[in-house]
DNA sequence: TTCCAAACCTGACATTTGTCATAGTATCCC
DNA sequence: GGGATACTATGACAAATGTCAGGTTTGGAA
């Protein structure tokens, strides 16, 4: 696979692409490539980051352990996405942990190239000032969701998001498996309730399941639930 | 009260500090200073905003309408916030209403002075970013809190936030009176059971109440319940 | 002041959700 | 292939929370 950022299609999606051909060269020569194994950290919270990472491929979890020792999976990140901007832009330690979903390839950018260009380069700052405004809004949303929803709700805009973001295979299941535990973990309820939850909307053939596969059969009604039906 | 910008104490606190004499002066000419009575909105969900206000008295309380009717309160916002910036700065049109919770007095500047600094002023540019960056913690942590904590201890957590961030008046109540539906709203939970909590705390010796104003009694004891005992 | 609307409060009850216990099933490693 | 281990599934129950239905108090306008 190519490894030069300034060839590297990932960056049409992040905000790299708004770097000069200088900066750019500069970070593909400073960064280094690393493959994760599913279930592996990218980087756990409290973590001091030396850099960013740029996700070629696979996913990863972002989330936050609570008081009472369950993760709260805050977003999914997949190609493109960079992970770690926020804590190197706040000069803080991590206040997520990145874990990897499936098998994943990501480039590590050391801080040094992002903060000098984010000094240097306005177009570049811009550009990462409105991904992360998106981020903000997007957060916004989910907490209006999750405390405005019931888990069934909650539950049948998952399985939409997910097939909205990570699209479907080629047998109708979603491409992106997550665990029933780490399905909970996103919707925000027991694992025990978002099985259950499983079983009845399977029962009432708005999805179907193979293994740890989930696929969407009723979009239609699956929105309908979501609205309050 | 001044009304030029470069003298303005309020600037210490937000990202205009940032700014050049020379851009500070025109946002200064270009601005508008507005009164807004409590309960009347800034903007709200869905507008085009023209720009951002910045808040030099009162608060404000960020919320969005869920699908059943009720608000849910993202964020209060009180002198030296900058609001309407993540709007602005996507190009979106409004994703909260900002709604005065006591009067306040604001001044309204033009987007095309933001843009324009935004573009120009790297220094500026990066000082939002970092703001933007401390919001989008502070989110992810509410989605923590939200899905994981019961009731009881978010209403603790938001008592201790608010003498945290507003403070008390000379008889130990909390600065900032909320009705109890704005506190139900804030922490994500039916009027009624917010009240009953309310009700609880008091008989316990943790709160004491006079008309709508809260004060708090037992800090430790509320730090306990938030933690979980 | 007096009245009215809005805000506050409480009880009874239904519903939702979490917890615990237990059993079935897949998966991984040797 | 077999056994250990983790994941999935389901029932029974308890706890938390929301809803509805009424009261009481408060604050502001006439």
């Amino acid at each position: 696979m190519e490894s030069r950022c300034e060839n590297c299609i990932v960056r049409q999606f992040n905000s790299l692409r708004a770097m000069s051909k200088e900066e750019l060269k500069q970070v593909s020569d400073s960064k280094t490539t690393r493959t994760i194994k599913k279930g592996e950290p990218l980087f756990e919270e409290g973590d001091k980051l030396n850099g960013v990472y740029c996700v070629r491929n696979g996913v990863s979890k972002l989330s936050k352990l609570s008081a009472n020792g369950k993760d709260q999976i805050v977003k999914l990140a997949s190609k493109g996405e960079v992970l770690g901007q926020r804590s190197v832009i706040s000069q803080e330690s991590a206040n997520l942990s990145a874990v990897a979903v499936n098998d994943m390839e990501v480039c590590f950018i050391p801080k040094e190239s992002i903060n000098n260009t984010l000094q240097k380069n306005p177009n570049f700052t811009l550009e990462v000032l409105r991904h992360m405004a998106h981020d903000l809004k997007e957060a916004d949303d989910v907490i209006v969701n999750i405390s405005q929803k019931t888990v069934k709700q909650r539950m049948a805009e998952a399985f939409l998001y997910l097939q909205n973001n990570f699209g479907e295979d080629a047998d109708g299941f979603l491409a992106l498996t997550l665990s029933r535990e780490d399905i909970s973990n996103v919707v925000g309820t027991a694992t025990e309730s978002a099985i259950r939850i499983i079983s009845e909307f399977k029962k009432k053939g708005l999805i179907q399941t193979s293994g740890k596969k989930i696929g969407i059969k009723d979009e239609r009604r699956l929105h309908e639930i979501v609205e309050g039906f």
